[in-house]
DNA sequence: CTGTTAGCGCGTTCAT
DNA sequence: ATGAACGCGCTAACAG
């Protein structure tokens, strides 16, 4: 029924290695032969059996990419930004000849889940993976990533880092870009003082994020090079079992953890306000939380940016859009996308010491101005 | 260097047939004798040898999801949804057992993309394909399409169509889960035309795509009720060649067709503000759109909804949070799309007929109104 | 319940 | 430049 080298061939009059050999394109064939024989593929609507091929040549064409919410356009951006470079233009044809099948594998977040589909790639022989986003971190996870990122290294599967730092364990087939979370934090926070700000509440990220971590360390760098420091540093004392809508067991009242969600930022908002009713301000962990934060402020019967500024972080479409429009730090997520798919397709040589830094832009719009009075 | 099958029978002193069954787990085997091997699994870090064993089996666990644009929210979520049912929670030990690899592939809207992933899925005798959105209406498009599912139901893959209709040629393999487009569309100026308005501006999506032609029907269904019908239908005038962008070359002044993004919206409102000044209300293809639709009104100086209504399609999660929040159509996208992975999982029974139709909520708020005067 | 025996379809040596 | 033979690692009969 189904059709395979073996049938090619026989139509061709040549031996199955050559069938092979045209198909892959990487030895010598006579090129009236090239011919007949891809004649003969088209006539019986041949389609390689992709198992038996990555099981005889020990690799597969399968890209994984990694992102923890693929309905947030954080990493829609991203992941489709990397399968523009991987899975190739197409010739039009449908025949599909070398490119690669570039996924996306959605974790949820979910350390568990992160792991499992690693394994699912290496089960597959996968040609590379990247890893997109924030990573959590727990020592315990980190430990099992390293272990097993390392055995997929081990087994030639590429690996690479965009938009989070990499894992201790540098090995040679690793490549990172990373964001400057940090630098971006700061200087969004830097612009909100410069305004006239001095009370600023904070709706960050879930704890155990390198993003979240990185992007609220920005932000109380800032706060203490003038010199309005929080008391005390968080100090994790939220402890474990301290889930998602954690508002108050902080060490810094100005600071609440939540999801990267609209509603994390309505409610953490809402918290905040009641904790604090004299901020000027408040600083999002990204743009998704920030809108929800506007709609809380606007709930509340406050004028944004007359009564409170907002800002938020990534500068994702629709943020331009907001009323008024979002002040944010963009972050160019789809040139970092295409150049992690380019990095794990081989095209593109990693950076010196393997690891980029990607620099954030701060955005100044309508959403910030000087506090009142 | 890899460990194989044969090194985890040696080590737990069983055969290797008995290992492959303790594996998959679809054969009795005594329950010390599973514990055995599972040791030895665990201690040699045993892998499964994925092109190997879908060789064997001549099925893999690949599960294939096709969508348009997975920077979209709107793909995004279907997509995440559908992977919920797929990838199966883990155990937690990252070992992966008998979980799918659901994989989202992005075709950026072209045609050829999406039959080149469709090779390559069919390259991989994925078990399943999902395919999202709406589908391109080139007849030899369709047929192309129509061939190539036909080659993947032969071959075993199920087929499950997730906010698109199917193409003619039913199959047994194959569900189709539809929006009901028409039917929002229609009950969305409906509404409109219930607040009064006679001139309504319409932002279309790309020509030739499903979704597009549905919406606009619904549309033009509820204005030639009213009497308000345009001169006459489109007559697809345009032609090949007619790309993005094209506005202007229909036989409505009233309706411009662009891409499914935010610059289209805020182009094709301005070009229909300068067509017909006296439009009361602007309907958008979809929400993205809408929002630059909203952008394009404002910066012509008028007020929404007081000067000018304006409405999206799908209601996203950022649709609420818009000044004022976006009247629009909602659809439960997450749900869908769960419902479509659960079909390819084979974990719910097709609906009779092989396609059900998925209906569309009408959602007012602050962004349409009667219109002045 | 478990072991033995054959391939699955292709890539890759070796020859020629 | 092409053909012949072998084996990749696993599952699926078939015995027992």
């Amino acid at each position: 029924m189904t059709v395979t080298l073996a049938d090619v061939a026989a139509r061709a009059r040549v031996s199955p290695a050559t069938v092979s050999r045209v198909l892959n394109g990487n030895y010598p064939v006579a090129a009236s032969t090239r011919e007949r024989v891809l004649r003969a593929v088209d006539d019986l609507d041949y389609v390689l059996n992709g198992p038996a091929s990555s099981l005889a040549a020990a690799t597969s064409d399968l890209v994984g990419i990694l992102v923890n919410d693929i309905a947030d356009p954080f990493f829609g951006i991203m992941a489709g930004a990397a399968q523009t470079q991987i899975g190739g233009p197409g010739d039009g044809s449908g025949r599909a000849g070398g490119e690669k099948l570039a996924v996306i594998c959605n974790t949820g977040g979910s350390p568990e889940r992160e792991l499992t589909y690693l394994t699912l790639l290496q089960r597959q022989r996968a040609a590379a993976v990247v890893l997109t986003g924030g990573a959590v971190e727990n020592p315990e996870h980190q430990a099992a990533m390293a272990a097993k990122l390392a055995k997929l290294a081990d087994a030639g599967t590429r690996i690479v880092f965009c938009g989070r730092p990499p894992l201790p364990e540098g090995d040679a087939l690793v490549a990172a870009l990373a964001f400057d979370n940090r630098g971006g934090g700061r200087r969004l926070t830097e612009h909100l003082i410069s305004l006239g700000h001095r009370r600023i509440g904070y709706v960050a990220g879930p704890r155990e994020r390198t993003t979240t971590r990185h992007r609220l360390e920005g932000h109380r760098e800032a706060l203490h090079a003038a010199g309005l420091g929080a008391p005390a540093a968080e100090g994790g004392a939220g402890g474990p079992g301290a889930g998602s809508g954690d508002q108050g067991a902080d060490g810094d009242p100005l600071v609440v953890h939540g999801p990267y969600d609209r509603r994390s930022g309505y409610e953490a908002t809402l918290e905040l306000l009641r904790r604090a009713p004299d901020v000027t301000a408040i600083v999002a962990a990204n743009d998704t939380v920030a809108l929800g934060a506007c709609a809380a402020v606007r709930d509340q019967g406050m004028r944004i940016p007359q009564d409170i500024s907002v800002a938020g972080f990534d500068d994702l479409p629709f943020s331009v859009d907001a009323v008024p429009a979002l002040t944010t730090v963009r972050l160019p997520l789809f040139e970092a996308g295409a150049r992690a798919g380019r990095l794990a397709m081989g095209k593109e040589n990693p950076p010196p010491g393997g690891i980029a830094t990607i620099a954030a832009e701060l955005m100044i719009r309508g959403s910030t101005a000087a506090p009142r009075g």
